[in-house]
DNA sequence: ACGATCCCTGACTGGTGACCCAGTCAAATA
DNA sequence: TATTTGACTGGGTCACCAGTCAGGGATCGT
């Protein structure tokens, strides 16, 4: 049964809320230092936890690795969808799309686990198809918001879903620059590349952004 | 002085033409293993060499990998430069270089070293300064070939550089999703939108591109 | 000729890190 | 209460790998 305390953690819970814990431990840890200098034993310091607990709740490091960053890009795609569900024009929500893409500054960046990620995706069919479905989810996002856009009569575009594929790759390639060389790509040039861009893909002039 | 046959192998020369030997055995391993994975032994083993050696004329193994990236990032934009120094019209050496830009094929990708190099430049700063110039000098190419297409009459455009950087980040970004999931982006696809692209950038026509 | 210098070998070492396992303790179950 | 199950500890093991070092043979300068 229950303990007394109706929906307070059973054994399942408690092991389901470490599980959790670890996965975000995790995540902080490979930011910080890297996914080539991560170790099982930093995840557990981390989590003031032993080392040992870690082998208990995942089989292996890559386990521990590959269900973070699923976690991670299920969390993110999540956001982003709650994002363009709020209100506003199209246009207005193309924008939140756009500055939610492009990271505050250079700490901020969970930016820094996605080119991890995708050198060992190279490697691991596991991790690519976590990334095909991100990178999916991104463009199938933008298609919506420029199909809606058309629909609302405030966007022209002939290929909603190509304008998505150039303007996210566009952003991707981009971020690259500004998180690895901030110096010669500020956030509010990224910014403006992706509204220029981006109003030309959806037939409006770039003025049509707000401040 | 000499040896007796004019330009053979000093003993300086013999060094020089091993080291560049190295470097060319460490890029086929890290190509094909993944940096992660890649071994000062397994290095050594494609040269049919001891591992000593490598110790013996690279101080570690950071800097033969340091070195190989340098390497490889110059000679791919002396290439470049190349291949925009040949004959054309603009739009046909802008062309050019899109196409050169991404690769034939899904084995031939230089590209898998640098998805490796950018999640290793977030922390090593000489690897950061090699993508600088790397990045550095496709955008300069490409402001170059946009600059002189507006020259001859043939281009239109107010902000070379600006659209050197979009396009630039454009075909990152898609080369990315093209070399992790080639499934979902054929390199017909990839170059149909880095000319779509790039023909609003420059102001002509798609069709204004050679078939 | 002959010592100095260089390129090179291969066995060795020292450190490290993923994973294992025997045992502890508390909570769940009977 | 007695027994079982599950979460957790921490020390141990085993494999691996970057970098070292003593020596060997070739080639240089003199």
């Amino acid at each position: 049964m229950r303990s007394a305390e109706g929906a307070r953690s059973s054994r399942a819970d408690q092991a389901d809320q470490r599980r959790a814990e670890l996965l975000d431990a995790a995540r902080r840890v490979v930011l910080e230092r890297g996914l080539a200098s991560t170790r099982v034993s930093d995840i557990a310091k981390a989590t003031n936890v032993s080392g040992g607990l870690i082998h208990y709740h995942f089989a292996t490091k890559d386990d521990l690795i590959t269900a973070m960053l699923r976690a991670t890009s299920e969390s993110e795609v999540r956001r982003l969808r709650e994002i363009i569900a709020g209100p506003g024009t199209a246009i207005q929500r193309l924008d939140r799309v756009l500055r939610f893409y492009i990271p505050n500054s250079r700490s901020d960046q969970s930016w820094i686990l996605w080119l991890d990620a995708w050198a060992l995706g190279v490697r691991e069919p596991h991790v690519r198809e976590i990334l095909l479905e991100l990178e999916g989810g991104w463009i199938e996002i933008l298609t919506e918001v420029i199909s809606e856009g058309m629909k609302a009569g405030e966007f022209t575009c002939d290929d909603p879903q190509g304008a998505a594929e150039r303007l996210d790759g566009m952003l991707d390639g981009l971020v690259v620059r500004y998180t690895l060389h901030s110096g010669a790509m500020s956030r509010r040039r990224l910014l403006e590349h992706a509204r220029i861009a981006a109003a030309r893909e959806v037939g409006v002039e770039r003025s049509t952004f707000p401040a």
